[in-house]
DNA sequence: CTAATATTTCAAGTTTTTTTGAAATATTAA
DNA sequence: TTAATATTTCAAAAAAACTTGAAATATTAG
């Protein structure tokens, strides 16, 4: 059931080198399932808000609940998975949990926004 | 239920003119499932392979059979994703589909491969 | 027109993710 | 200590995403 690729394909694959040298240069297993969580960890609304919260001010959970009007145990579970993937991370203060930016997230979310910009003016 | 948030905190927003203003700043519905249908877009493994292939070179679903293994039916499922996101487009000729990336596809994996780098260097 | 090739669609089954509300933990205040 | 506050954990239920294989579509070749 393998079938034939286009000659001009095939063409352009050849003046890069051959397929084999195309797929030397593909991530690993490792690099992509990192980069796949670190994407899923930004797939969802609820988290996305959050991020773009955190990218102005590091918040406490209570105040993350009173901006999203989220049950608690659902903001511990999308932190959680923000946290995870490395976007944010924490700090205990007295009785709150300070969140706020990774370097990591910050980058992500500068260029979610450059993305944002570029996808209105189109 | 609504708790209140520790004094340093406020005061950070105060410093900021108030929390109705930062909430002013934030992206809107629309903007905000527009970035999570983006990155859904890139949270799968199989989704990523693709995207980093078609980075290289722009291919008919044959030769993304070919290096992935995965069944035609399958892939035209996250093929459909991808194209939903806005990341890749593609082109009949003749008897094939040649899929390629957007140019905020481009723009997507350019900012990915940098992330990546910054990830392995820590 | 008919056969062959490339790709997509579809519905059913499977797996993963998300939501819920109640109970647990941890720190501070009295 | 005990009570109060902030947050997390847990297991069960609900929802969403993914996989499968068979059938459909669309174009080209004969």
């Amino acid at each position: 059931m393998t079938r034939k690729m286009p000659d001009f394909i095939q063409d352009e694959i050849n003046k890069k080198g051959g397929l084999e040298k195309l797929l030397r240069t593909l991530p690993g297993p490792e690099e992509i399932e990192r980069i796949a969580k670190i994407h899923h960890a930004m797939s969802d609304k609820t988290r996305v808000k959050i991020l773009f919260f955190l990218h102005m001010q590091r918040s406490c959970v209570c105040l993350i609940h009173e901006i999203t009007g989220l049950a608690y145990s659902k903001l511990s579970y999308h932190l959680k998975i923000l946290k995870e993937a490395g976007l944010i991370e924490c700090e205990r203060i007295g009785n709150y949990m300070i969140y706020s930016l990774t370097p990591l997230g910050k980058k992500t979310m500068d260029d979610c926004m450059e993305i944002s910009k570029a996808v209105k003016i189109k």
